[in-house]
RNA sequence: GGAGGGAUGGCCGAGCGGUUUAAGGCGGUUGUCUUGAAAACAACUGUGGGGUUAUUCCUCACCGGGGGUUCGAAUCCCUCUCCCUCCGCCA
């Protein structure tokens, strides 16, 4: 959500914006909004001189002592109380009209945002690790998994249905070992982000707060008998820690890391990416997770992307990072850095972490802010996400970049503590 | 699942149709006093919207959320959510 009063006063800065996101219909709706604005401004001011009045009637009845004239004072009154309730109904449509504008426009790209017309614009940063040499031809996950044992697609259409699989023995412990490992190492001091077990269904409230609702309804899983979602990401029920909350300058940043699995719906995809687990409707993420002052919120940014890089330097996994133009960058994102690793076996780089800074976007709509110093007006925090890392895709970057002639997969080096000392998968 | 009791400012807690401009207390900030601190005393101390600006003042809304009755609602009615106590069930 951005702020009405950017808009008041900004109103190009906001249709450059939605321009350079490849959205130009949506400048007609900052001047639809510039109106109803202003609409709402002179209702106010006509209904609250009238509603002042009534204030001061209405104590005046309470005294009056003569009967008659106390009535002749309540008829009147009660004919101003019809225009007010005209107004104040005038009032509700146009506010509620406006929010509905407002909650379509997205944010303002940051100024580095490559500005571009589709993802082929999207600026590469970077690439570390050089992708190995292979003396056979490395296999897709999905057969060496298979053939391992690790990997039951069978057994998972069973139990679910198309893109559900199983994790069987090793695999199933390589994928914990990989969330512990992932944990560990992002709450360890240099990182600093704070580990925490949330629910996994929410309020649809949290998903407003979080801005999946109600754009990304369709997505979405929910129990309609007790009117819970499941999460899509751990961003949504960790954005909702904070909600309706001022923070303490001094607690800021506020840097989270949450393991949860994940459910979508994936609608949109249907079809696409079928084979392997590289896109199912419940996966395992590592997020990362921090509320910060609004200054600090640049660096903060270039801190998670140095944490989630971290992660796949770590695990020995080539990986690039892109900086994405301002025609793929997400609704509430104002920059965005994704983290591709490289997967020999399937032969793509895969998107493992997307990290974004959302400014207070996110927080104005879960209303989370900070008071600068004791007496002065409480503002919003900014936020930022970002994975850390997304585990079925990370699962698929171990497995075939660490795959030998025989079929048989090498355990990265700093997961082997949580294997049991494991060495290899066989 | 059943029965009952609750939700009021940062916190505690009164109010249960009209001098409530939400009492009182705690906490906090500032000041007086003091070499300094404490104590005492005094003042100030919520959020959001609109207007105004001589930067100060005016105004509306908010007593868990939403809706209703009334000239007037923290107070009455409806509804939802959450918390507590007891019973039942249960990993």
């Amino acid at each position: 959500m951005l702020d009405i009063n950017l808009i008041r006063t900004q109103p190009d800065l906001v249709k450059t914006g939605v321009r350079n996101r490849q959205d130009p219909a949506l400048a007609e709706t900052v001047d639809e909004i510039l109106g109803l604005d202003q609409r709402r401004r002179d209702l106010l001011k006509e209904v609250e001189t009238l509603k002042a009045q009534r204030n001061t009637v209405s104590k005046e009845i309470g005294k009056m002592k003569d009967a008659a004239a106390r009535e002749a004072k309540i008829l009147e009154q009660r004919q101003v109380n019809e225009r007010i309730d005209a107004l104040d109904k005038e009032v509700g449509g146009v506010d509620a009209r406006l929010q509905e504008l407002l909650s379509q426009i997205p944010n303002v790209p940051d100024t580095r945002t490559p500005v571009g017309a589709t993802e082929a614009d999207n600026v590469i940063v970077r690439t570390v690790g050089e992708p190995r040499q292979f003396d056979f031809t490395p296999q897709a996950h999905w057969d060496l998994g298979a053939k391992l044992g690790i990997i039951d697609f069978e057994r998972g259409t069973k139990l679910a249905g198309s893109r559900f699989y199983v994790l069987n023995g090793a695999g199933a412990r390589l994928q914990r070992a990989l969330i512990a490992w992932m944990l560990d190492l992002h709450t360890r001091a240099e990182q600093g982000y704070r580990e925490v077990y949330t629910p996994f269904m929410v309020r649809a409230e949290i998903l407003y707060a979080a801005g999946q609702l109600p754009k990304f309804r369709d997505n979405l899983y929910h129990d309609a008998e007790e009117d819970f979602w499941m999460v899509p990401t751990a961003e949504v029920p960790v954005t909702g820690l904070h909600k309706d909350e001022i923070l303490e300058a001094g607690e800021l940043p506020r840097r989270y890391t949450a393991y949860t699995p994940c459910f979508r719906r994936e609608k949109i995809a249907a079809g696409r990416d079928v084979r392997g687990i590289k896109r199912g409707h419940q996966f395992d993420k590592v997020e990362m997770y921090a509320f910060c002052r609004p200054e600090d919120s640049d660096a903060e940014l270039e801190h998670m992307r140095a944490a989630a890089e971290a992660t796949c330097a770590q695990l020995g996994l080539p990986y690039r990072v892109k900086l994405l133009c301002t025609a793929d960058i997400g609704f509430g994102a104002r920059m965005t850095y994704d983290l591709e690793v490289w997967a020999p076996g399937c032969g793509e780089w895969l998107e493992v972490s997307s990290v974004s800074n959302v400014g207070d976007f996110q927080a104005r709509r879960a209303n989370v802010k900070f008071r600068r110093e004791a007496g002065l007006r409480p503002e919003f925090v900014h936020t930022l996400n970002g994975s850390g890392l997304g585990l079925p895709r990370t699962l698929i970057a171990v497995l075939e970049n660490y795959q030998q002639a025989d079929g048989s997969v090498v355990v990265p080096e700093v997961l082997r503590p949580w294997m049991g000392g494991l060495e290899v998968l066989k």
